[in-house]
Order: structure tokens, then C-alpha cells, then sequence
DNA sequence: CGATATAATTAACATTGTTAAGTTAAATGA
DNA sequence: TCATTTAACTTAACAATGTTAATTATATCG
């Protein structure tokens, strides 16, 4: 009596389809350009289709940012392994972490600006995967400073100032692309070099 | 004959009258969930009134903000006039820009991260208020590298820098006022003195 | 087969930004 | 003063949006 076993798994796997489809067009078209029909239209169904699956568009959203940002913890959580240098690590940390908001820059705002707006106190919440992603940052940072090459302050505050620096120039350079800035990669090198030896001991 | 200045004086007035309705409601209720209907309920006009003022919602936003960077450009000014020490005033400056952004969220919010969603390819535009605002940013700066207190470095990447540290810490509170920030006013130093620090020769 | 549950669709609603056409009022020139 | 031009504003309409309610198709079970 396997059938509702299967039932549920080709349910799944729709709303598996429903996802993609629309973490595709989010990332390449924009949140607010993206209408429900467009969703619809890409994998071939009604337009309500989606609702039963998603509460709403914003579900919908929230879904796409859960998937991604899990992806980025996985992402951090490969650099932990290489415990040579806790240093290099966090350096390497911060770089990841501003790819990843410059790789999906759609996903990166609407998780970290756009839906603490809406969400107020939903944003960093006992047991979600944001708060595992600090969570790791806080892990890489007391590292440093047991290590004492990070000065000995408070772990709390120097993460919360390193997460202030990624966060800030990702953000910057998604909005304004057509800023004059010096070349990208050097500047979120200097950024997060600036940091870093700002925090040392 | 001043029948032409009266008139041009009077729609100067009603345009103000727009914008500053339409600040009230982007403010309060978000600029997404405000429609150009509402703006016209409130100054009791007809919606297709406000286009004979501007030339589409984004343009409406804009105009708001331009107010925004302006009042921001301001309180930096003032700022300069101590010519004392310069680090000082450059700390100065980055305190007065969080605090500025803490004060007014969500107008912060609406010039430096939804506006650009909205309005692409405003790269700070020649004479742009917005290129002003981090034309004081790059004076700062350069007074500071030339007095050799500041490493010997690209004055863009420095000032961009610096921009990126203060963008950074400034969302964050306003976005996740939930989260278990350290005290704010020894954050938001430690964020300014951090990177400062790092810049330093 | 017929009944039942589930999945998907069609049609509709209220709003949205925006444009084009129409209307009213004021200023101008003779 | 009176027709005409110009400016300011409104009405009506369009296509597209998110979403709900009602309806139809489809597959499963007795």
C-alpha cells in the first residue's frame, strides 16, 4: 500500500519543480518581477497551482532564501575543516560570505533587508539557519582570539564588527553596480584585510 | 508680469505638498505598500495629478530621497569646520552618518537600499547630492592620508572602505533591533575605531 | 461501476502603475 | 470685451498583479 508514500513524493518533487523555477526567475529577474504567472508559466501549471503548495508569494520567497542560505552554511562549513590557520580561515570566511551575497544578490537582500522588515523579531530566530550561519562566524572568531592573534575582547562584539563589514560591502555593491568603486575583488580584500587588522591584537 | 513667477511659485508649492505626503507614507507604511491612489487621497488630488509632477513612482521615490541625502549632506558639513584633528572628525563623521541612519530607519532605508532597487543605473550621477555625500567622505579621507596618520593608499579604496563599515553596522540595527547586539553605542565605536585602525599606517 | 478524495484549473475580484483623451479654468491678445 | 490659446487637473480605461472561491478532471478504493 505504497500509493501514498508515492503520492507524497510526487508532491514533493512538484514543489521541489516550483522552487527551482522560481529561485531562477528571483535570481534573474528580480523578486518584484516576478509575478506568480511567470512562476506558473516555467514549469507549466495554473497560476494557483503554487498555492498548494506555497502560503503565498512570500512563502514562496521564504523557502528559496531557507534552500539558499542553507547552502551558504554548507559553503562556510568546508572552510572549517582546514584548521591551519584560524587567521587565514576567517579571511576566507568573509570572502565566501560576500560571494555568496554577490552571487544571489536577489536572495541576499530580500533574507537580510528586505524581509526583517516584514518579519520583525523573525529575523535571526532560535534553531534557524541564520542563526547558525553567526553561529559559525562566532565559532571562527573566538578561534582567533584563544589563539591571541585576534585582540582579547569580547567574542560577541568582534563578530558582530566582522559581520558588519561583509554585510556592508556586499550590500553596497549589489545596489550600486554602477558606483565608481576600485577594482571589486581587491576591494572586498581590503575590506575584510582592513577588518581583520583593525581586530588584531 | 510676475503672473508667470507666481504660477511657477504655486506649483513648486504643490509639489513639495506631494513629496512630503508621499514621505509620510513611504516612511510609515513602505514604499511598496503605498500606491500612487493613496498619495493622491491624502493631498486630495486625482492619482493622475502627481504624474504631471513626476515622472513615475521610482522618480517620486527618488525626489524623497534627494531630500533625505541632502539633510544627511548637512549635518556632515557641519561637521568639517573643525579643522583640529583630522582622524577625530573622520570618527566624527562615522558616528554622525550611523546615528543619522538610526535616527531616520526608514528613510535611510528608502535612499540606500530600495531606492536603487527600483531606480538602476544611478551611479552617483555628476553634481548628484548622493556624489556629494561621499565627496565629504573622500576629503575626509584625504586629508587624513596626507597628514600620513592614514596608511598611503588609494584615497577611493580608503573612503570606500569607510563607507562600507558604516552602511554595514548602520543596517544591521536597523534591521535585526532583535538581535543580541552588544551595547549599540560601544558597537557602533568599535565598528568606526576598528577600521580606522585598520587604515592606519 | 460508483463513490470519494485529491489535484489542478477556470473565472473572478480588488488593486496596482500608467496613458490617453477630455474638461475646466485662467491668461493672453485684438 | 471676447475669442483663442495655454495650463492644470480629472475621468476613464488598460493590462498586469496577488489571491480566493467555485468547478472540473483524475486517480484510488470499496
Amino acid at each position: 500500500m505504497g500509493v501514498k508514500e508515492r503520492k507524497a513524493r510526487e508532491k514533493e518533487l512538484l514543489r521541489q519543480h516550483i522552487l527551482s523555477a522560481a529561485r531562477e526567475l528571483f535570481v534573474n529577474e528580480g523578486y518584484e518581477n516576478v509575478s506568480m504567472r511567470k512562476v506558473a508559466n516555467k514549469i507549466e501549471y495554473s497560476p494557483t497551482t503554487i498555492y498548494l503548495y506555497f502560503k503565498d508569494k512570500a512563502d514562496l520567497l521564504d523557502s528559496v532564501c531557507q534552500e539558499t542560505l542553507l547552502s551558504l552554511l554548507n559553503t562556510l562549513e568546508e572552510l572549517k575543516k582546514d584548521k591551519s590557520d584560524p587567521v587565514q580561515t576567517l579571511k576566507k570566511s568573509g570572502r565566501t560570505y560576500v560571494e555568496f551575497g554577490l552571487k544571489y544578490p536577489q536572495d541576499y537582500k530580500l533574507t537580510f533587508v528586505i524581509r526583517p522588515q516584514f518579519q520583525k523579531g523573525l529575523g535571526l530566530q532560535e534553531g534557524s539557519v541564520g542563526e547558525k550561519v553567526f553561529n559559525y562566524l562566532r565559532e571562527m572568531v573566538a578561534e582567533c582570539i584563544q589563539q591571541k592573534v585576534l585582540r582579547q575582547a569580547d567574542v560577541e562584539t568582534t563578530g558582530q564588527v566582522m559581520w558588519s563589514a561583509v554585510h556592508g560591502i556586499t550590500l553596497l555593491l549589489i545596489d550600486f553596480p554602477d558606483f565608481p568603486w576600485t577594482e571589486k575583488d581587491t576591494l572586498i580584500d581590503r575590506v575584510i584585510d582592513t577588518t581583520i587588522k583593525g581586530l588584531k591584537a
